[in-house]
DNA sequence: ATTGAAATATGTTCGTA
DNA sequence: TACGAACATATTTCAAT
């Protein structure tokens, strides 16, 4: 019975956040534009600068919020080709090694342990193609364990964004 | 003559962006914490606070700078299943009417045209397993002309990150 | 490109409802 | 929770180098 009430809680600390339709007009403004003044969300949704301040503390504590970035345009800087790629494995018991590899290799935006027939996908990013053949021949195909990949460059990227609250 | 002159402006402007040691220490500041202080920022450079003012609106106006995002936790909010689908589609033609409906479905984060088996790579995140069937087979696989999908759950991720200045 | 200082704008705290 | 007013910080501008 303790520790029914005790997973009650835990439920309650994990599922239950609740969100209101206000937070979700400070977030959806701020997930837009980080530095956005809350005096204007205030303005714009009708309550006090003080009241959206107490509400992102809250936010803020609950976790809703994971912090904030600056977006780079990564094609300004002169890189211009991204690529998905699936990585096999040939010993799954290889893959906490590989993964400490992959984070060394700056080029690796993200790297997911996935379902189906790779052990690994990961997203890269490269200055153009003679970048992402040095970067797979010399650096990802150089991992221990890593027996094949298959690449699949991003010819134009239509959809980017967060989740929509 | 005056032609290779154009040209050699617009290699100026698209690719010669001069982005300097303290440009790169400010970006980095900055896309881990997009409300760090200025303030913060130049006195741990070592330069007054106008100079970084300054320098980011150089760089705003390069259009090295995309904005600034907050980023929410999706787990906080019940999102736990992120997947991958691989999509084919029967005729290329179809491809703009595939992004324009996936476009309208808020699950889908990121669309991309790639080369390889499929016509298309998108990223999702649903609330769970029950919500990503649900997806798949009611909204995606309903999309005129997605004559198939490949689907990779990322049962964990290792790697999230920006391109490192 | 950079500075310091002034002017403006924004964020934060707090007593009260 | 919310408010407004007082207070503390941050940003932006600017003349000068």
């Amino acid at each position: 019975m303790e520790i029914t009430f005790i997973l009650s809680q835990m439920k309650l600390n994990h599922l239950q956040i609740e969100i209101d339709g206000i937070d979700k007009q400070i977030l959806r403004d701020l997930m837009e534009d980080a530095r956005k003044p809350i005096l204007q969300i205030a303005n714009k949704i009708g309550i006090s600068g003080a009241a959206i301040h107490q509400r992102l503390r809250k936010l803020e504590q609950a976790g809703v919020i994971s912090g904030s970035k600056f977006v780079v345009n990564t094609k300004v800087l002169g890189y211009s080709t991204m690529a998905f790629v699936g990585i096999y494995l040939d010993k799954a018991a290889r893959n906490p090694e590989a993964v400490r590899e992959l984070k060394k290799i700056p080029e690796v935006l993200e790297c997911h342990y996935t379902t189906g027939n790779w052990s690994i996908l990961i997203k890269i990013i490269c200055r153009d193609n003679e970048h992402l053949m040095q970067l797979l021949n010399k650096k990802i195909q150089a991992i221990d364990g890593v027996s094949r990949t298959e690449t699949f460059i991003s010819l134009d990227q239509q959809i980017e964004r967060q989740i929509q609250l």
